[in-house]
DNA sequence: CCAACGATTCGCT
DNA sequence: GCGAATCGTTGGC
């Protein structure tokens, strides 16, 4: 098996990430909305250095990086490049909704990244792992026909980098990106994931 | 050692 | 739209 997307950028990472699909043990669906957090990034948890809680983030590409935020909530990054992350924040749900909706009672499913990973029954244990059998990406085989771009959201450093990503006409990202935002097309070749 | 702060969500106004 | 909940991590003293 090919090794993950070992050399891409974290921006054309979480770009290439969008329409994607996510499976966790049996859940999961197509992922609609990321953010990149890179290296010498101050919003990232990583422009510190390696700590004990981020040493996932430096970990190979592929890594799944999972922090607790706000003490109460989880959420799930896909690592690229060491120290390089992409913060998965929305999914459309598609398979497994009935384990998903058990999880969570209410509300929406999948939209935002605490959200998610409750549905998904992401946990701490999970951190470090890497995606293949029990945590699954699939990379989307057709061109991702509009991108949405942002600025990232919830962050008070570097707000002005617009890496932020959606799937254009998505319900259920977890924020409408900001109109008049530029959207592109993704690229006709996606890079493999795996 | 201690205080401040979140890559958020939910409920109430 | 706004503030509380909630706690591990981090950085400064």
């Amino acid at each position: 098996m090919p090794p993950f997307a070992p050399d891409l950028d974290v921006v054309s990472l979480a770009r290439a990430l969008i329409g994607a699909t996510l499976s966790v043990r049996g859940c999961g669906g197509r992922i609609i909305e990321t953010e990149a957090y890179g290296r010498d990034d101050s919003a990232s948890h990583s422009f510190r250095g390696q700590t004990p809680r981020n040493a996932a983030m430096f970990g190979p590409a592929g890594t799944a990086y999972v922090y607790r935020a706000y003490g109460i909530h989880l959420c799930l990054n896909v690592v690229g490049r060491s120290g390089e992350a992409v913060l998965i924040r929305a999914v459309e749900p598609s398979f497994g909704l009935e384990m998903m909706r058990s999880r969570r009672p209410s509300g929406p499913l999948c939209a935002g990244p605490g959200r998610l990973a409750a549905a998904l029954g992401i946990t701490l244990a999970d951190n470090g792992a890497v995606f293949g059998d029990t945590l699954r990406l699939c990379a989307r085989t057709t061109p991702c026909p509009s991108l949405l771009i942002g600025p990232r959201i919830g962050i008070s450093r570097a707000t002005d980098l617009p890496w932020r990503f959606g799937l254009a006409g998505s319900a259920g990202l977890s924020r409408p990106f900001p109109s008049g935002q530029g959207h592109e097309d993704g690229g006709p070749k996606p890079p493999d994931l795996i």
